[in-house]
DNA sequence: AAATATACATAAGTTTTTTATGTATTGGTG
DNA sequence: CACCAATACATAAAAAACTTATGTATATTT
């Protein structure tokens, strides 16, 4: 569980794009689905997921459905028509940005002296 | 320029692989740098810059060299032994969280029940 | 019975970055 | 040559995004 730093930009992208492939999952199930599919690498705390899941709700991204389990009630997120286009997006955005990022890291070599472009 | 979100986590990644490749930059040619290398879409504000290089200097990652340049005083910074492994760190970091992205963005497959494998 | 896992939630504090300002020199252009 | 854009540094207030800590309660496993 290291990739700490680097997460703070993509909690968005990640809980999104989750909900993308997953039809409808609840907060803690979305903690476990990225531990298990991260192998740890990735964690999600609880303090940054909840809030996160309320904001998607209230700028339309998500609708919930309430779901007793006994006593218990389970918060089910689904994406809205606009949720959806917005995790592709910023799917597309992540993809873009990493790419952009090898530009500085494994910048295409310049074409020097000896290289002429015929 | 539209990685904004993105480049949160990502900023001392981006300068420091610079000065490895460089020995020696100053500030805003840093800037400048960067928005050459990825055409425009990651532009590093001052406010975020300066700050962090003095942080790097603090924590003995970089060294400084002033250089008057007429009137004005130029400071270039360069990466000390402690920093270059920083450097190299983090950009393994870098490259091992996108690695760890795409397990979400792009799980493997999951072997189902007519793929076995033998 | 006790510990662990499930399941939600919020609040205080930290870190990181944006936005806004400030100062000053240098180079180019009408 | 006056003015604007670019060069070059810097800092401070505010916002944003998380972490850490804490709280509550039910369900399951040992």
């Amino acid at each position: 569980m290291y990739s700490k730093e680097l997460l703070k930009g993509t909690l968005r992208t990640v809980v999104m794009e989750l909900l993308a492939r997953n039809e409808k999952m609840y907060g803690y199930e979305i903690t476990q689905k990225v531990k298990e599919l991260t192998n740890g690498k990735i964690v999600i705390t609880e303090g940054a997921l909840y809030p996160l899941l309320h904001k998607l709700e209230a700028d339309g991204l998500v609708s919930i459905e309430k779901v007793a389990i006994g006593k218990r009630i389970r918060k089910y997120y689904s994406l809205t028509d606009n949720g959806s286009s917005t995790a592709q997006q910023l799917v597309e955005e992540f993809a873009d940005f990493v790419a952009t990022m090898k530009l500085i890291i494994d910048p295409p070599a310049q074409p020097g002296y000896g290289t002429a472009i015929v």
